[in-house]
DNA sequence: TGCCAGTTTGACCATATGGACAAATACCGA
DNA sequence: TCGGTATTTGTCCATATGGTCAAACTGGCA
């Protein structure tokens, strides 16, 4: 092991995040979290000063995970074909990190009492800027007219269904997105349906 | 008042539904509930043996709440007038309901573990059953060809997010589904969509 | 070797909270 | 009015848990 310390840190961030996407901050104690990384808790509390602080920092690093998709949203190509791979991309992020998009749903359910300010303004840049360019793709003909922000919040919504609602739905499917197959068939109706209906003409 | 017990126990499930969306069960206690609805915490105790069974009342009305705009879904109409009045009325339940919708997304993200049953029970039926209808509607070529789970995946998806991510959608364009101008443009954009996704031809 | 900052631990405590319980009160039919 | 049942309340307790603290340990460096 190179940064020791860099190491249990993260086991204790990583930890945390699979204890606190399944019972919430509440419902999660800090033993339980130190037992789960492999550390006590008094190790624990000397790396986050509470417990509060090590929520905070599980939710701050997964802001970031959950913005990187819709940073490469570029305006360089053909609209359908970045729609169709931002729709894949947040597929593969609730099929590779469940935790994250649960957690994150959690939050912001609740009223996201912690990520508020920063929802309220690193989010909100990076959308703005996204919303202006599916805006121009609009106005160029390319795209049926839709209001960019209602077309985030759809892609969004039925990208994350899969990870935050999974329990849902594997009791309807049997299917997890796991299974490459459950995956692809996914992708390819997700994409069909949105990209059908923003579709230019 | 005519059934003071009833409307008691009413009181408290009401209280109980708003706390336990925001705040989650183990982030929710016994007193805050009681307060909430009136009532001393021994007096709430003696209609409830413990905390979880008034949990578990709870997400048993939530269900049926949840489910009945499905129920309506019909096969008797033609299938994009059916989808655009689910969408409607999903959004409407979003709208008039929010704590119910979140409290229901609380429990799935977390695994449902009380709700599990349930869930691939009631729901598991009805799911079949108005599956069938859409996968009819795919055969009989009034429909684009799509597979009914996910269809109604990404309707429940894109409905149910106003509910849940309300706090996100208000961050980001400062509007609420309480808000009629901003509630018809969301039915108009979400049905705009999905319409022309899965329209014929 | 010996010092010191960084790290780790176990013992301990204050508090919150679920819930048991018995006493008190209200309600209602005879 | 009386007796009994249903309801309501205040008191109390066991437990879980977040967090403190001082002591012990470790590893590098002079």
């Amino acid at each position: 092991m190179a940064a020791p310390v860099a190491d249990k840190r993260t086991a204790v961030l990583h930890a945390a995040l699979g204890l606190f996407s399944r019972y919430g901050l509440h419902g999660t104690s800090v033993d339980q979290v130190a037992a789960r990384a492999g550390v006590s808790k008094s190790n624990l509390l000397y790396y986050f000063v509470n417990k509060e602080e090590l929520y905070v920092c599980v939710l701050r690093d997964l802001l970031q995970v959950w913005l990187a998709p819709l940073r490469e949203f570029s305006a360089e190509q053909d609209p359908q074909r970045v729609i169709g791979d931002y729709i894949r991309r947040k597929l593969a992020a609730s099929r590779d990190n469940p935790d994250a998009s649960r957690l994150f749903c959690l939050e912001i359910v609740q009223g996201a009492p912690l990520l508020r300010d920063e929802l309220g303004r690193e989010l909100r840049d990076l959308v703005e800027q996204k919303s202006a360019v599916i805006q121009s793709w609009v106005d160029a003909g390319r795209l049926a007219p839709v209001d960019p922000q209602h077309l985030l919040f759809m892609l969004w919504a039925t990208t994350q269904h899969y990870a935050d609602f999974a329990v849902q739905v594997e009791a309807l499917t049997g299917q997890t997105l796991a299974n490459p197959a459950f995956f692809e068939q996914t992708v390819a109706n997700v994409q069909a349906v949105v990209l059908r209906g923003v579709g230019p003409r």
